[in-house]
DNA sequence: GCCGTTTTCGGCCCGACTGTTTTCAGTCG
């Protein structure tokens, strides 16, 4: 997939537009870089199918671009832009307060290309006698070349969200309203800050308060109505304040995404209004702003679930008033993949069946592993039966919560599993996945998968696409032929809801959707603390337009033992 | 550079905070 590579490509021809001061080439470019990020399927697909154009963002000249990428791996046009501006743009760009306009200066007056040539500028006084630059701005520029030196990549949710809602409690007692806004609300697999929105008519009080909280390390800006911090630990945290009569229009706005917000607000000028913040207003009577749901409403549109506001189509949809019923949070009403101490997972079986019933599962699987994984605590036969028996145990002790005995099987790179049929005969829940050979040929890989899947024994196809957040490429995969087999053959596919795994992600569900294929929530519990991230899984599905019906996590333990004994 | 139930050419979201300015540009949300 080159898909990272050429948005990549995109995104830099983008910067450096926006640094000659060229107007609109930079938002064309981006957008085109985020719609072939976003796709769900191989660009060079595309390309073969000659269908380049059905991108949205991507136009003519954009798709030559691409096309000369796939050829012959260079695009000119981003060749001819670095020669005229030789800059370490993106580490650069890291430094609070510098832009493109500065950065461009900076180079131009003084030679600036990277880091070091910044900081010893600095360092030297060369910056603040440039025109529009002084003494606040140099000491700024130096304090924060350290922070972009050590920052690293986004966060992931599943690790932010416990801190975000710590923060919330924080400020709770002391205000009337308090809502997590931004990509949190959205449910975005990685975090690039916290944003908070408030309403309250002591604002100065609560903005001194949040810029004087514990942990705060710096303070980045501090207004009536908006503040940033930074916390030890490198989290950014916005908090943004307004009244009661704006809070449903500032939640529509803080929660973004960006581009979804710029396309609500061209819909509001087409129908002569104005969309901001503070409301929806026709002339200058605020016709929403309360509610977020009448800013939906009044622009002719079905209330859109946060998790579907990234702008890939979800606006049209609720023009024509088709935003279907997503998933709930509390739908879910099982975990289908968890590890105890029989293998690698470090809590007991009842352990984990404690914290399962105090989440309030009515069934869970055990899915040790089993084979040839012995660095994972791989089981044979005889030792999972001997599990079993245990679970026997279990099951007549707690008459709460089914309990399913399962396991994760490896697939061998020639797609056969590695352990016999009997053993597989004999349990409940099969889960099968990919733990070695993640190097393969697309049709090898493809063919190795389906045959797997093709096993009658299988289940469950466990984390699908083996990537792993900011750690590890998805494998090279033709995901809807997968998709097309499992559902022939009964099989789920996993969201798998570990933090640092959710694979598939939202666009791959999706997908997943559109072919009918079922799907499989598991948190790949290796501690009974990993049990909660299922909230995870459920956002997934949710950001890939999965409804009820397509979870198989929410049916009832009979309806779930009747598609298991398929 | 892209796009279209107001357009195939003329627009392209709208506002807060900071530091540099004497009325605003730049950066960020
Ligand atoms: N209208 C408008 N809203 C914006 C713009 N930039 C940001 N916002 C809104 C939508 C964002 O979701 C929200 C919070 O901004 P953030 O920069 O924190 O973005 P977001 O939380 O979506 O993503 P993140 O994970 O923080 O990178 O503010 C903008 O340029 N225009
Ligand atoms: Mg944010
Ligand atoms: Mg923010
Ligand atoms: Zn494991």
């Amino acid at each position: 997939m080159k898909n990272k590579e050429i948005a990549k490509i995109f995104y830099e021809i983008a910067d450096l537009y926006e640094m000659q001061d060229v107007q609109f080439k930079p938002r064309a470019y981006r957008k085109a870089a985020q719609n072939i990020e976003s796709l769900g399927k191989d660009i060079e697909e595309v390309y073969e199918q000659d269908e380049l154009g059905n991108i949205p963002g991507v136009g003519e000249s954009i798709a030559e671009e691409i096309v000369e990428y796939v050829e012959t791996n260079t695009v000119e046009r981003l060749e001819k832009l670095k020669k005229d501006m030789p800059i370490d743009l993106r580490s650069l760009s890291s430094v609070e307060t510098l832009g493109p306009k500065k950065i461009k200066d900076l180079y131009n007056e003084l030679g600036i290309k990277n880091l070091d040539d910044l900081e010893n500028a600095a360092k030297e006084g060369k910056i603040r006698h440039l025109e529009g630059f002084g003494k606040k701005t140099e000491e700024n520029i130096l304090e924060n070349i350290a922070f972009a030196r050590e920052k690293g990549d986004r966060f992931l949710l599943g690790y932010v969200l416990p801190e975000a809602k710590e923060i919330v409690e924080k400020l709770e007692k002391k205000v009337d309203k308090i809502e997590l806004a931004g990509s949190l609300r959205r449910m975005k697999e990685t975090i690039g800050d916290v944003d908070i929105l408030v309403v309250t008519n002591k604002s100065s009080k609560i903005m001194d308060y949040f810029t004087n909280m514990d942990r705060v390390e710096k303070v980045i800006a501090k207004g009536d109505t908006k503040s940033t911090i930074r916390l030890y630990g490198g989290i950014q945290v916005d908090l943004r304040i307004v009244k009661n009569e704006s809070f449903g229009s500032a939640l529509q706005y803080f929660t973004g995404s960006k581009d979804h917000n710029v396309k609500l607000r061209k819909i509001a000028q087409n129908n002569y209004f104005k969309l901001n913040e503070y409301g929806l207003f026709k002339k200058d009577a605020r016709i929403a702003g309360k509610k977020e749901k009448s800013v939906y409403s009044k622009l002719g549109l079905d209330w859109i679930p946060p998790e579907l506001r990234e702008n890939r189509g979800e606006i049209d949809i609720a023009k024509k008033g088709n935003i279907p019923d997503l998933i709930k949070y509390d739908d879910v009403k099982g975990d289908l993949q968890m590890h105890s101490k029989w293998s690698d997972g470090s809590n007991t079986m009842v352990e984990m069946v404690e914290e399962s019933r105090n989440i309030g599962h009515s069934f869970i699987a055990f899915t040790d592993h089993v084979g040839s994984l012995k660095v994972a605590g791989g089981m044979d036969k005889k030792e999972w039966e001997k599990q079993g028996k245990k679970i026997d145990k279990l099951k007549e002790k707690y008459d709460d919560i089914t309990i399913f005995h399962g396991l994760e099987a490896n697939i061998k790179k020639n797609g056969e599993l590695d352990i016999s049929d009997s053993f597989l005969n004999e349990a409940e829940v099969v889960l099968a996945s990919i733990h070695s050979s993640f190097r393969m040929d697309k049709k090898e890989m493809t063919n190795r998968v389906i045959k797997a899947i093709e096993n009658r024994y299988v289940n469950i196809l466990s984390h699908p696409t083996g990537r792993k957040i900011q750690k590890k490429e998805a494998i090279n995969l033709e995901l809807d032929k997968v998709f097309n087999v499992a559902k022939e053959n009964n099989v789920a596919i996993e969201i798998n809801a570990y933090p640092e795994r959710l694979d598939l992600n939202d666009v791959n569900v999706k997908r997943a959707i559109d072919q009918k294929v079922k799907l499989s929530i598991g948190t790949d519990s290796h501690r009974k603390d990993h049990l909660r991230y299922y909230k995870l899984g459920i956002a997934v599905a949710r950001r890939g337009w999965a409804q009820k019906i397509d979870v198989i996590n929410t049916y009832s333990a009979r309806n779930l033992k009747k598609f298991l004994n398929k």
